[in-house]
RNA sequence: GCCCCCGUAGCUCAGUUGGUCAGAGCGGCGGACUUUUAAUCCGCGCGGCGAAGGUUCGAGUCCUUCCGGGGGCACCA
């Protein structure tokens, strides 16, 4: 089948016609053909010519007319090919063209009997030969395998996967135009590091030959852009890719991009509400119009009062192992081991019993200071509870972001690192490596200040209801 | 790492309890057709059923192993 078209394609060559000419000038996106003339009545023709270009995907013959469907990034529009108007030679090498060539064509706008937009093809040439035949045009591309790792198949088979990835083209930018305009510094800082840090996971290692030194791929920018709070930037934001060496699920993709940002003279109050803001503003530029509510305010509850909620559990009063899995037995909850420690056992309660209830966006706030190394001791509640300045924002049912009042106090952040080290000894692989570098920028004095950081895979999957991280990774991880 | 499921033409799929089961639609090729849009009509199968073994007179159809994929669990605070 494919020789059909090497065939075809040395033909052309014979010919003296080029299968891969270097360029076409003058193309008008076939978006703004439907904006000028999409309101003709059927039948009604116009003068007004226009230059498109973009891929044959489906052709209608009736002998010496033919309709061919072309698609560009803006949209589809059909061509009405005439023998009468083209002559011969143009009409049949149009009409023998495979689907999933690459043409420019010129023609008037009209409407057809049905009402279909459409221009009268008067010229047209071959822009790129397609070998390979594209996916069936009815049912679309549908096995998951190709279209995930062969993506071009998927955008070309799938007008949906060509909105979604417009969409989360749409989702970046907003949110970069969000910060710029709130005085927010986009910045780069390493994605090699002499020591990962900043979350909780198990970091990719990679070496420098030339240093002869191992260097870990960032599992969070978190440590280096505190740093720049430090150095007076005070509203700094990066949105880039992290890598966590973990499993590979619906949520998860060993690289995800990551927004965070860190704002002096601000607290994890303020960092709530300008998520919400931020998400609302860019819900509103992307047109989105699904199931959730994301207008300001959105719930607010603390962790303790969720999972009592939920599980009708005092997480509060049960801080120890045992009493908190005992607890938990009397209502009903079975599967806690009692052999995790409390943070973890609390952790356990949350992901399970809360989090997949969170449909609209909620947030939870104060958390153990266990799970929190970078976090500020919560500055009312008691200090046995040992609680810290933290929420996560939860929507259809996942995490999307987390924030802290920073840490800012050194010898505080020197002994949870001293804490992690520890963890790390009792064989804790996502425990805190010390960052000593960090430690000493924060002795150089660190405004009090609100950070957080948002999952853009995770919110785009919010804001299109995808259920999947590979739906809306372009190239996700595969076996 | 564990469990379940899947793997048939370029694509989307159908193939009862093992015996014309190698099929359909789209695509392709040839022909008809100057307003169709999953265009229509006529003709042509272009793969040997993920791979390798095995059971059987006979295997897409049963068994084993391997490869690839999906889902779930664990993990991912």
């Amino acid at each position: 089948m494919e020789d059909d078209r090497r065939v075809k394609l040395e033909r052309l060559r014979a010919d003296g016609i080029d299968p891969f000419p270097p360029d076409f000038d003058g193309v008008t996106p076939i978006a703004r053909v439907h904006a000028a003339h999409g309101t003709l009545e059927p039948g009604e023709e116009t003068d007004v010519s226009f230059r498109v270009a973009g891929r044959l995907t489906a052709r209608r013959g009736h002998g010496r007319a033919t309709f061919l469907d072309l698609v560009d990034r803006s949209g589809r529009i059909q061509l009405h090919a005439r023998l009468d108007v083209l002559g011969q030679e143009a009409f049949d090498r149009l009409t023998s063209l495979d689907l999933g060539d690459l043409i420019g064509a010129d023609g008037t706008a009209f409407k057809s009997r049905r009402g279909e937009l459409s221009l009268r093809t008067d010229a047209w040439r071959l822009l790129a030969k397609s070998l390979r035949p594209p996916p069936e045009k009815f049912h679309g591309l549908e096995d998951t395998e190709t279209r995930y790792r062969r993506r071009e198949l998927d955008l070309i088979a799938n007008e949906e996967a060509r909105r979604l990835f417009v969409l989360r083209s749409r989702v970046v930018a907003a949110i970069r135009r969000y910060l710029d305009e709130h005085d927010f510094l986009e910045v780069e800082t390493p994605v090699l590091q002499p020591l990962y840090g900043g979350a909780a996971a198990r970091p990719f290692t990679t070496h420098h030959n030339q240093l002869d030194r191992d260097l870990y791929l960032r599992i969070a920018t978190e440590l280096y852009l505190k740093r720049l709070v430090v150095g007076g930037l005070e509203r700094v934001y990066e949105l880039g890719k992290n890598f966590r060496n973990e499993g590979i699920s619906p949520k998860h993709n060993p690289e995800f991009t990551m927004l965070e940002w860190y704002e002096a003279y601000a607290d994890y109050e303020d960092a709530a509400a300008r998520l919400e803001e931020l998400v609302a503003y860019v819900a509103g530029e992307v047109g989105y119009s699904g199931e959730l509510d994301l207008t300001p305010p959105w719930r607010r509850l603390t962790l303790r009062a969720a999972i009592e909620e939920w599980t009708g559990i005092d997480v509060l009063a049960a801080r120890e192992p045992a009493a908190l899995v005992s607890v938990a037995r009397e209502r009903g909850i079975a599967d806690l081991d009692a052999s995790e420690t409390w943070p973890r056992l609390v952790d356990d309660l949350l992901s399970k019993h809360v989090e997949p209830a969170l449909d609209q966006p909620t947030f939870i706030f104060d958390y153990p200071e266990e799970l929190s190394p970078f976090a500020k001791a919560h500055r009312s509640a008691s200090p046995e509870d040992r609680l810290v300045e933290r929420f996560e924002c939860f929507a259809a049912g996942i995490e999307i972001a987390n924030a802290f009042s920073e840490l800012n106090d050194p010898h505080e952040q020197r002994a949870r690192f001293e804490a992690q080290r520890a963890e790390l000894a009792a064989g804790d692989e996502e425990a805190q490596p010390f960052d000593e570098d960090f430690v000493r920028a924060l002795e150089h004095g660190m405004p009090p200040t609100g950070g957080l950081g948002l999952g853009i895979d995770r919110l785009v999957m919010v804001l299109s209801g995808r259920r999947s991280i590979r739906e809306v990774v372009l190239f996700p991880a595969m076996r």
